[in-house]
DNA sequence: TTGTTTTCTAATCATTTGATTAGTTATGAT
DNA sequence: ATCATAACTAATCAAATGATTAGAAAACAA
């Protein structure tokens, strides 16, 4: 039999992730992961395949966490306000420890555009698809909003969650906040 | 006497631009601008310096191009809805001929974050304070709105307009409309 | 035409990049 | 203890990168 890895793959992600969520793909040279993760660059692409692979096992790593974030507000009572909660996490998340990293999925979106890797291309389509329920559900709840304005907002309220995602990267706090009152003063 | 050059640098520099505007800093590669300027690296060095000096000038010329869109509604009446108008303009500046190429300075801000080169950070921060000038100057205009509310809606412009440089990338167009118009229901 | 000056071309430099190779080490079943 | 297997290390590959070099070409004053 032969000897186990020395390292957890779980683990080592995650330090991959972090490297990738402060710094965009391009940016992100296999030796700064290897140093970050601990193991050579034969390893990583023995665990993962390809720098390539290792991004998008990254972004699914993101996709969970931010997720358990979200489900906080999925679960909890509706409307407005937890719509709002939401994005007070998410500003929070997006800015952990002060560290201005932004969202690893809108870093990924500004940084290639439409141009992108089709795995990772519809594995953001389909988060966004995912807040667009989530605050279609909330924008329905005891409300007697028109299926048309009810359209209009969603499209608001995720634009304005991206633009969220871009501003804690560069934004003061206080500039953040100011945006999410703001954002909510009339829908 | 010397040789005159064969090419007009404000010529070149255009096509730099553009090439940074659509890929970004980091994925423009210098064989890339020598191609797309119809001029080699040697001649780039000598007119420019280095890439980030062709970056440097590409922004300010994005700068110019971006201000005499500005200009338009800075000379015109004043008021919310000529906010609003210059949303839609810039929103069709970022996405002309469909390019969805976004605004080179959401883009160079969220590439480089707060780790930016200085001179590019001043200009864009520079910028940003122009902005804010034009936001507060509308929202004052025949207005009653106390000064504390004036500075929460200029930072909620502010990272409005941000978020709409970078939907521009990625979103169509009624999204982008739909978005414009609920942001300005908040003011 | 000649000579001087600068632009331009093409080749090359040292680094860095993503990826792979050859060879060594450790693990655990027998 | 032996040995088959896979994980590991370190070195290396070809390609791409930003930058620079040496020399040819062009323009104009004399």
């Amino acid at each position: 039999m032969p000897r186990d890895k020395k390292y957890n793959e779980v683990e080592v992600l995650e330090r991959a992730m972090d490297l990738f969520w402060k710094s965009g793909y391009n940016s992100t040279s296999l030796r700064m992961l290897s140093k970050e993760m601990g193991i050579n660059q034969f390893s990583i692409n023995a665990s993962f395949g390809n720098k390539q692979a290792v991004f998008l096992e990254s972004l699914k790593m993101y996709k969970t966490k931010l997720h358990q974030l979200l489900k906080t507000f999925e679960d909890s009572s509706n409307g407005i306000e937890n719509i709002k909660n939401f994005f007070y996490a998410f500003a929070a998340f997006t800015n952990l420890d002060n560290t201005k990293r932004g969202c690893l999925m809108v870093n990924t979106m500004s940084e290639f555009g439409l141009e992108m890797d089709e795995q990772v291309g519809s594995l953001i389509s389909n988060y966004e698809q995912h807040l667009r329920a989530l605050f279609k559900k909330n924008l329905e709840f005891a409300s007697t909003k028109d299926t048309e304005t009810i359209k209009k907002q969603v499209n608001y309220l995720v634009l304005a969650i991206g633009g969220l995602g871009l501003a804690t990267k560069v934004q003061e706090q206080n500039v953040i906040e100011d945006y999410i009152e703001m954002t909510f003063t009339n829908i």
